[in-house]
RNA sequence: GCGGAGGUGGCGGAAUGGCAGACGCGCUGGACUUAGGAUCCAGUGGGUAAAACCGUGCGGGUUCAAGUCCCGCCCUCCGCACCA
């Protein structure tokens, strides 16, 4: 960029003025008015450096939340900052390896805070900075340990052996919802969300909290929200919780001593009086095939495989020792990706309680510790039953045959046929459909108490121990007594302490802290440790737009009744990356909120807006000598030395990272541009929910038009400086009308985006118009010189001028705060234009007095005709048939049928 | 396989069933300039001398009229995926 560039200087000197005369937002507790209006933006993590996945979010909510105000809401704009975490962690360990001194995380998420506020200041954001929350201060974590508590209190925080994702890079654990499925060279595993390593399962003893207590809530309380929230994330959730209505069926299980899965599976003789029969509860989704169950599998981690271990001979017990290890081995997912189906027989045998038929019993890998852990095989119906038949050549048995005009081909030697469809050899059930047999066979287990209709969920326990310093302590007390013991409230909170040697060794970091271990039983007094794990940092996350509502209490973690002034969040922006993990968690804390009488609403976020991802162009250059990523410039040096061919560049649109070179950062720019220049860039470049691609000369468009607005306002100014009043009966010509027109659209259209859909690109690009529009209107109007008083003939012109550019003032205010403060004050406005109020579009300014109207002749245009707005039907035909060129197309044909759209179309259909 | 989003000029993108391509970038020509990678003016879907005509992933359909609605496909991106 040049660097003559003076355009725009007043932008810190309004930022200035600004802070110095913000108002805080109102918050006195009390009933949620329409005029409140809480809109949030997800907090981020502190890293250090703003960047573009920032920057659209915020500068949408900004704008907003400026519309907002000047309607007179009340608006409640909070930021904050997700300030526990592994990043600090490990830049921290990674610079003590360097060898640097006196490092902390604390000091590095401090710094990147102090960085990122200063970066967001220069995007002249309103945030209400005095509800700031850090979640890694003691006034934050107290009440997130409070929280636990509570939970706890209630049984929803509650302590398991489990077997969890270990992340061995991290050296933590991760959630369920932490792990992602990675491909590298054909094979996909398991991989940690943050460092992409692949993860280990583990067996652990950890803090779990009970989110699938709440799973029917979850996945109920979505559908109030089909319209507010994007489908994106709601159907992603359903998917998540995943429920699904099944039956139980109780089998029963004879368990013999000295039983062998070797050979032939052959049910064993009448009464051995070593049998030990036990249910065994399979879960099904399609009892009605229950007639065709050739075997049982259970899964390796069943609580079963014990006992039948305990009595199978020594041979089947290897066998089975064996592959549970080797498939315990594996995490879970990685298991469901391995394509073989494998198993053992354990040599019992199973009682089909609807037939009584005796069928063997195996572990299978391909059975998860779903449901029951249990299920029941049906090869001619399931395609996993049907491949391990095969592989072990089970028999298979049809009892499923195609509904009645179905043209399904069923072979099950070939393949299972799954489709639902009318029962055979199903003793009673012969005949029903599956429908008809799944309710019935259902009824019918529950009266034999053998089972009966239940519903599952996919969703999990929610496991938030994790082995790292650099997170909120779990406010527990282990004491050999006692057991378990929660801290007392009064001793909250459990502050983390600074002087911790943090680098990694497997174990909590706070384990090698005597100081903070060790501590007195509050229930017996007795030397006891305290817990000395961290919790998950997506707790900490999970109410802070609770806090906000009342930031600075330090008697309570919020006021009921301020909360209840706010929430729920009216709307909340964020990324589509958080669809699952972040706001379902947060949904589970408002409902545990809501059920300990914080909160009076069940859901927190009344809207969501799910932004898009700015990406940048990556050039990845790929020859013998190197394969690497390599800067725009660093490319063009490459080719012109001769170096690298265009055909061995890739490019490709990724997410802008540091080590792909493909980032921009939005800081440079505001400082070269603008921020309000880089501000309408961001919103200009198409709707925020749809990704899109950085592309530097985006910003000249923008950057130009608020030039001229600058320019044309300020060489204008003369010409609309101290106008009198214009009397009612001001007569304006045709250009003005034109002019009040495009002026007035813009209203219309800013309100609408605002108050609807946010297409906010098509509100710059009528303000675009309406410059352009003023531009062409002075030069036609020929105005000149200051206003010459009341008798001035250029005064009806001069007024629309002049009520041209306070609209434009007024509507791009928000998107473009600096530029429309100082025109605004440019041309005459004695107090902040965010203290005027937003504009209403006048109906009379949005009729014109002549239109266009397009005449088609069979469904294509064929000619325009003009005419006054206020003409009758007969008048438009008239016109339209006389057009010359219409006439061409319709000379020789019969008119049939004249369509006459008022204010749109006349189409002349003629054969 | 399941779920979601999407496919419109050279590019980003506009279009309550009613003139497809608003607005911007880029490009072309011109003006002003010592200069232009500044600014201003004009043009800019393909096609034609001008029309005609052809154009919103493909194929059908509804309609006076379809990017938009219906049916059947193709492709791209994202998420989930042995959940019985």
């Amino acid at each position: 960029m040049d660097e003559e560039r003076r355009f725009p200087d007043f932008e810190q000197k309004w930022q200035k003025a600004w802070a110095a005369s913000s108002k805080p937002a109102a918050d006195q507790p009390g009933k949620k008015t329409d005029k409140d209006f809480y809109i949030l933006s997800m907090f981020p993590y502190p890293s250090g450096r703003l960047h573009f996945g920032h920057a659209l979010p915020y500068t949408l909510t900004d704008s907003i939340a400026r519309y907002k105000r000047m309607c007179g809401c009340n608006v409640l704009n909070p930021m904050g900052w997700d300030a526990f975490g592994l990043p600090a962690e490990n830049a921290a360990i990674e610079a003590v390896r360097r060898g640097e001194k006196n490092v902390h995380p604390a000091r590095m998420t401090y710094d990147s805070i102090e960085a990122m506020r200063k970066q967001m200041n220069a995007f002249g954001y309103s945030f209400d900075w005095d509800r700031e929350v850090y979640t890694c201060k003691p006034d934050y974590y107290k009440w997130t340990q409070w929280l636990f508590l509570k939970m706890h209190e209630k049984g929803i925080a509650y302590r398991k052996k489990a077997r969890v994702n270990w992340c061995p890079d991290c050296k933590t654990t991760l959630a369920n919802e932490q792990v992602e499925t990675h491909v590298k060279d054909g094979e996909d595993f398991q991989a940690c969300f943050r460092c992409g390593t692949p993860v280990e399962p583990r067996e652990i003893d950890a803090w779990f909290l009970a989110i699938t207590k709440y799973a029917d809530r979850l996945l109920s309380g979505l559908d109030n929200l089909q319209k507010s929230w994007p489908e994106l994330v709601t159907s992603q959730q359903r998917n998540w919780i995943g429920r699904s209505e099944g039956v139980n069926i109780d089998f029963t299980i004879e368990l013999r001593a000295g039983a062998s899965g070797s050979g032939p599976l052959k049910p064993p003789g009448e009464s051995d009086p070593n049998t030990q029969r036990e249910t065994l509860t399979v879960f099904t989704t399609r009892a009605d095939t229950t007639f065709g169950v050739t075997y049982v599998a259970i899964a390796p981690e069943h609580p079963l495989v014990d006992r039948i271990l305990k009595l199978v001979d020594p041979r089947t017990h290897k066998r089975i020792t064996e592959f549970v290890k080797e498939t315990l081995n594996m995490t879970e997912q990685d298991r469901a990706s391995g394509d073989e189906k494998e198993g053992v027989a354990t040599g019992m045998f199973a009682v089909n309680p609807l037939n009584g038929e005796k069928i063997p019993v195996f572990v299978a890998n391909y059975v998860l510790m779903y449901g029951t852990g249990a299920v029941m095989a049906v090869p001619a119906h399931d395609e996993r039953d049907h491949e391990f038949a095969r592989e072990y050549r089970l028999p298979m048995k049809q009892v499923i045959k195609p509904a009645p005009g179905s043209d399904d081909e069923v072979n099950i030697k070939q393949e299972a046929y799954t489709a639902q469809g009318v029962l055979v050899d199903s003793g009673p059930y012969t005949g029903s459909t599956s429908a008809e047999a799944i309710a019935r066979i259902g009824a019918d287990l529950k009266s034999k108490q053998s089972g009966g209709p239940v519903v599952n969920y996919k969703l999990r326990d929610w496991g938030i121990s994790r082995q790292r310093y650099w997170g909120c302590p779990i406010p527990m007390i282990h004491c050999a007594k006692c057991g378990v013991v929660p801290v007392p409230e009064s001793d909250l909170p459990v502050t983390l302490p600074d002087d911790v040697d943090f680098l990694p060794t497997g174990r909590s970091p706070l384990t090698d802290h005597p100081a903070f271990r060790s501590v007195k039983c509050p229930t017996c007094g007795a030397d006891a440790r305290r817990d000395t794990d961290t919790m998950d940092t997506f707790v900490d996350s999970s109410w802070y737009f609770l806090r906000y509502t009342d930031a600075r209490n330090d008697k309570a973690i919020f006021d009921p009744g301020k909360a209840a002034r706010w929430t729920p969040v009216d709307l909340y922006v964020g990324g589509r990356e958080h669809a699952i993990l972040h706001l379902i968690y947060a949904r589970f804390f408002n409902m545990f909120a809501h059920d300990i009488g914080l909160t009076a609403h069940q859901e927190p976020f009344a809207r969501l807006y799910a932004h898009g991802l700015i990406q940048g162009e990556s050039r990845r250059v790929v020859t013998d000598e190197m394969d690497r990523y390599v800067s725009e410039d660093e490319l063009q040096r490459l080719v012109d030395a001769g170096k690298v061919e265009p055909g061995q560049v890739v490019r490709r649109i990724e997410k802008m990272s540091k080590s792909k070179l493909n980032g921009a950062d939005p800081t440079t720019l505001v400082s070269q541009y603008g921020a309000d220049a880089l501000r309408l860039t961001i919103l200009f470049a198409g709707p925020a929910e749809s990704d899109s691609v950085w592309d530097n000369d985006g910003i000249k468009g923008p950057y130009n038009f608020l030039r001229r607005w600058h320019d044309l306002a300020l060489s204008a100014a003369p010409l609309v400086e101290d106008l009198p009043q214009m009397g009612a009966d001001c007569v304006i010509n045709a250009a003005s009308k034109k002019l009040r027109y495009a002026a007035h659209v813009l209203v219309e259209r800013a309100t609408g985006e605002f108050e609807g859909r946010f297409a906010l690109n098509t509100v710059i690009a009528k303000a675009m118009e309406l410059v352009n529009e003023i531009r062409a209107f002075i030069a036609a109007e020929n105005l000149s010189g200051p206003c010459k008083g009341a008798a001035d003939p250029t005064l009806p012109s001069r007024w629309s001028l002049a009520e041209a550019f306070d609209i434009l003032a007024r509507c791009m205010a928000p998107f473009a705060p600096h530029t429309a403060e100082e025109l605004w004050h440019a041309l005459g406005g004695k107090q902040s234009v965010f203290e005027t109020t937003w504009p209403k579009a006048d109906p009379a300014a949005l009729v014109l007095d002549e239109i266009e109207l397009p005449v088609q002749v069979n469904g294509k245009v064929r000619g325009t005709i003009r005419l006054p707005a206020t003409a009758d039907k007969a008048t438009m035909e008239r016109l339209a048939l006389e057009n010359e060129n219409v006439k061409k197309f319709v000379e020789g044909k019969a008119i049939q049928k004249l369509i006459v759209v008022p204010g749109k179309i006349i189409n002349v259909v003629a054969r």
